[in-house]
DNA sequence: GATATTTGACCAGC
DNA sequence: GCTGGTCAAATATC
């Protein structure tokens, strides 16, 4: 690979970086113009008329509307990958990925073709573990929670590791619906020094699988398309706009009980669970030493700019639907993008 | 047998 | 060179 090559490469991601940092400032912009706006109408309305029920506000719907193409802007700007020499999105199902590590179901680009059928431990297969390309930004959020399994949906652990300076091991996890679906979705949980029983939780990526509208109802207690970097005031904008939202999921959580991975994990439940329709307590997917505990406050603290916001969440989601149309509009060589 | 987890190895980024 | 993120064979569980 030449320096050409590697300069193209980034320049095209500077490009995007800066493209995503636009985007979101603009989205935060039409944020807090939506919180205005439906704070006038609120008062307008109080003053003067009732809002018809389930008659929708027209500026309240343009404003989703409008921030839903941000979130769409930004979903894709992330998921695209310039050391793949492709300017398309890298997320589509089913298809192959150029960053070998990101798709485990296709690494052949990896390892100069070799199928992966007839590894051996160590030795035969060297050059073949750890070879992935490691996302330098993805978007991330860091949340705070009593339990690991608090956002429902289905992970699967693949790694954990001893951090320096940090008395517990992070674990690693990611969507269970990578390999048939290409989900990039993916968590680092760590517990908590200062309080074992708490656990830092960090998303990393937007979930792109397909599940149920009313699972992902269900199922996304908090926005994965909203929450940027963790130094993004945006969340907090929007986590204020929701703080009295519906708190049911939480209350479902809280009534699951501790359940560990070994106690609910028969057969056909985990395909209960890993389609995120686990409220009924077969939905904790727990690790060895990440035990749940009393949770009867159950909060969660969201960090923006370093601040820590306690809020119930509710956030409106980018639907996967809509994601999937986007690729298809943005993505004219789908399938035969030449990873 | 199928699926999930564990864990040591490998590699990218700093 | 060190650290952290990911891979994948081995192992565990159902």
């Amino acid at each position: 690979m030449d320096s050409n090559s590697n300069n193209t490469k980034s320049i095209k991601r500077k490009v995007v970086d800066q493209l995503v940092d636009q985007l979101v400032e603009g989205c935060e912009f039409a944020t807090q113009l939506q919180l205005l706006l439906s704070h006038q109408h609120s008062n307008h309305h109080t003053d003067q008329t009732r809002i018809v029920s389930g008659d929708p506000d027209p500026v309240d719907e343009l404003m989703a509307k409008i921030l839903a193409s941000f979130h769409k802007a930004i979903s894709v700007l992330d998921s695209f990958d310039p050391a793949a020499n492709v300017s398309v999105p890298i997320v589509v199902e089913g298809s192959r990925n150029a960053s070998c590590g990101d798709d485990s179901a296709t690494p052949a680009s990896c390892n100069g073709g070799d199928s992966g059928e007839s590894r051996k431990r160590l030795g035969v297969g060297k050059g073949k573990r750890g070879c992935y390309t490691r996302k330098k930004r993805s978007h991330t959020w860091t949340v705070e929670a009593r339990r690991i399994d608090e956002d429902k949906y289905a992970w699967r652990k693949y790694g954990q590791k001893e951090i320096l300076n940090t008395k517990f091991p992070r674990s690693y996890f990611r969507c269970t619906h990578k390999p048939t679906q290409g989900c990039k979705a993916t968590k680092q949980v760590q517990k908590k020094e200062q309080d074992p029983n708490m656990f830092q939780i960090t998303y990393i990526g937007y979930h792109t699988c397909h599940v149920s509208e009313e699972t992902q109802a269900n199922t996304e207690p908090f926005d994965h398309g909203i929450t940027m970097d963790s130094d993004n005031t945006l969340a907090a904008t929007i986590a204020q706009d929701h703080v009295n939202a519906n708190t049911q999921e939480q209350e479902s959580l809280i009534g699951a009980g501790v359940v560990k991975e070994e106690d609910h994990n028969s057969g056909d439940q985990n395909k209960d669970y890993c389609e995120g329709s686990s409220t009924n307590g077969d939905l904790s997917l727990v690790w060895q030493d990440a035990m749940m505990f009393d949770d009867h406050q159950h909060h969660q603290n969201y960090y923006y700019r370093g601040e820590a916001i306690t809020t119930s969440h509710q956030f409106a989601f980018i639907d996967n639907d809509q994601l999937s149309s986007l690729f298809d509009s943005y993505c004219p060589y789908e399938g035969t993008s030449a990873m």
